[in-house]
DNA sequence: GTGAAAGCGCTAACAT
DNA sequence: ATGTTAGCGCTTTCAC
């Protein structure tokens, strides 16, 4: 007997739960699998009949359990996103970009925000394994290794978005080149000392690059060499000094290239409620191109990201992988590094 | 015979597919049962078994298929949130901490980003409802009621945050009494001409209630009732229509209420672009206590929403639903209510 | 303390 | 064109 049967007897007095494609296939006198193909949309069925079950799943309500529909299929339509923090901007519209492309191909999107914690990241990521999803973006990367070799062993393919890893596919911008933009532009105005800030809000990974980048440009200017000035806002009271610190210097520096958007506005409005103006005093880039950068009040000189193209890009390296049920030890990654643009505002002019 | 059995044979030339809970019993020579009870945390379990098994997992790297588990247990672990745009710092603050009390109580979630059209609304929602998530958290509504009786039917709750709706449980902002902040603040600088500009970025129901706010307080004050004005940078070209209109209007205001920060930021940014400054031609106050609005070159004037409080009530609420095992239609929907707080800054000031 | 059995709701051969 | 069958990987009584 099919178990139907069974159930029929036991369902004699209202089922408890919602309804199953047991209950619709009843409902409308075909089998099991017959509500399956119709819900599947197969082909070779009677038209009587899909409007049979078509009308006996709007009476009930019926709606698909997607976890037994995975579960048989041995796949889900989930994808995860690992990201550092949604409340700054470039990630915001980073992982809105992923999301939409991910929905557009019929996929749920599991957003994890780590806060940039390596042990937050490692328990998300480990969350979305046990999920199954069937994919990982990667917009922030502590760097733990063991992390994608979790992935990898599970074959779920990993992809980082904006930051970059040889041991995983990767889209992201050429920081090194997006720096020198930055440095060129302020050398081209005229400056001689140009200090980089580096950002808490990538992962250490991308400021460094960045850093690199400032490094070499400055050197191939023929300028000198400037401390890295520590400017962080996060620390109350660590960030006055250090910047002060190169302020009063032997050497003060006459701009400065930030790490992040948000790094930049932020000294731009230490350095102004100590008085000091830009461009008049200090110049400054930042890198990211966040839209309120903008606005004329802030009018943020910038480094800007090829936001969509990145998330793009990376969400199609993604279901390429997908598709070839790819995703172990042996495939060869591919690293893409897009050209960040310079976005020339008011931030920055002519040393004084 | 125990499936195991006849699976061992199968399995007998490395198994394709990721370890399951029968290889960690096989490995460690005790039954699914054993391996489950060990998962799961079980008491009663001797002291060795349990070494043994938890051994065989770490060997093998298994790890639980949350599918079968969930459809099993006939529930997720899982959360589903509607918003309607990350970009808005103030919703991506708000999805931020929803994400993170929700992991921080196992649960993952699923943030779908409907761009605040209500077709993709409808679409996610029932792709939530098939995923079986355990709850779904507006931080945007349509109005779509049909949604709402969807998740009833299939005893989804659902609550609102920082959106109201009868129909459902919610927790939002007092916004007609943070209206009133706003126009008292102004009305308190001298202001007697003080026009309220609507922003796209909430839903309707949330800008008319700011609104209705705004119309009462004026009211109250004994001030003439300007008319709205509609300023919308997103619609080039009828922003400056509008607004220009307004300016040379027979009764231009002094001061402006905008619906949400970031309108606000774009009405300063529109009327400075024409030569007018903020605060000395016009008064500006904003709406949500946005983070960059803090910003020394911005100092918006704003009514601040408790956005941490928001979201941990609303989780709590959830929760409690979930907890209860409540979610149809019968309970009784709670509409809680958080006093903003005005946020004194310097884009407002006395009048000209 | 541990094991056997019975599904959760669905898909996908394979029959008919 | 439709039905039958055998699971997907796990939880959870209920025996022993």
């Amino acid at each position: 007997l099919e178990r139907s049967t069974k159930e029929a007897v036991v369902q004699g007095g209202r089922k408890a739960g919602r309804p199953t494609i047991i209950d619709v296939a009843r409902h409308s006198g075909v089998s099991k699998s017959t509500v399956s193909n119709v819900i599947r949309g197969a082909e070779h069925l009677a038209e009587d009949t899909r409007a049979r079950v078509l009308a006996a799943i709007d009476e009930l309500g019926y709606r698909p359990n997607a976890l037994a529909r995975d579960l048989k299929r041995r796949r889900t339509a989930t994808l995860g996103v690992i990201v550092g923090n949604l409340t700054n901007p470039f990630y915001a519209e980073l992982t809105r970009h992923i999301e939409q492309h991910a929905a557009r191909l019929g996929y749920a999107t599991i957003i994890c925000d780590t806060d940039g914690a390596p042990a937050t990241e490692r328990q998300r990521v480990h969350l979305l394994l046990e999920q199954r999803v069937s994919g990982i973006v990667m917009v922030h990367f502590s760097g733990e290794l063991r992390l994608i070799e979790d992935a990898e062993r599970a074959s779920v393919p990993v992809v980082g978005v904006s930051v970059c890893e040889r041991r995983f596919d990767c889209v992201a911008t050429d920081d090194e080149k997006g720096a020198r933009l930055a440095v060129e532009h302020l050398a081209g105005l005229g400056h001689e000392r140009i200090a980089f800030v580096p950002s808490g809000y990538p992962e250490a990974a991308t400021n460094a690059a960045r850093q690199r980048g400032w490094r070499s440009a400055v050197r191939r200017a023929g300028l000198p060499q400037l401390d890295v000035v520590n400017f962080s806002p996060m620390v109350p009271g660590a960030s006055q000094r250090d910047l002060l610190a190169a302020l009063h210097g032997p050497t003060p520096p006459t701009a400065f290239f930030a790490g992040t958007d948000l790094t930049a506005l932020e000294l731009i409005d230490e350095l102004e409620r100590g008085g000091l103006s830009v461009p008049r005093d200090f110049s400054v880039v930042g890198f990211d191109g966040i839209a309120v950068g903008e606005l004329r009040r802030l009018g943020l000189t910038t480094v800007r990201q090829p936001t969509q193209e990145l998330a793009n890009l990376g969400m199609e390296r993604l279901f390429a992988r997908i598709g070839a049920g790819e995703g172990g030890s042996s495939v060869r990654h591919t690293q893409r590094r897009l050209t960040p643009e310079l976005v020339v505002r008011e931030s920055t002019g002519p040393p004084r």
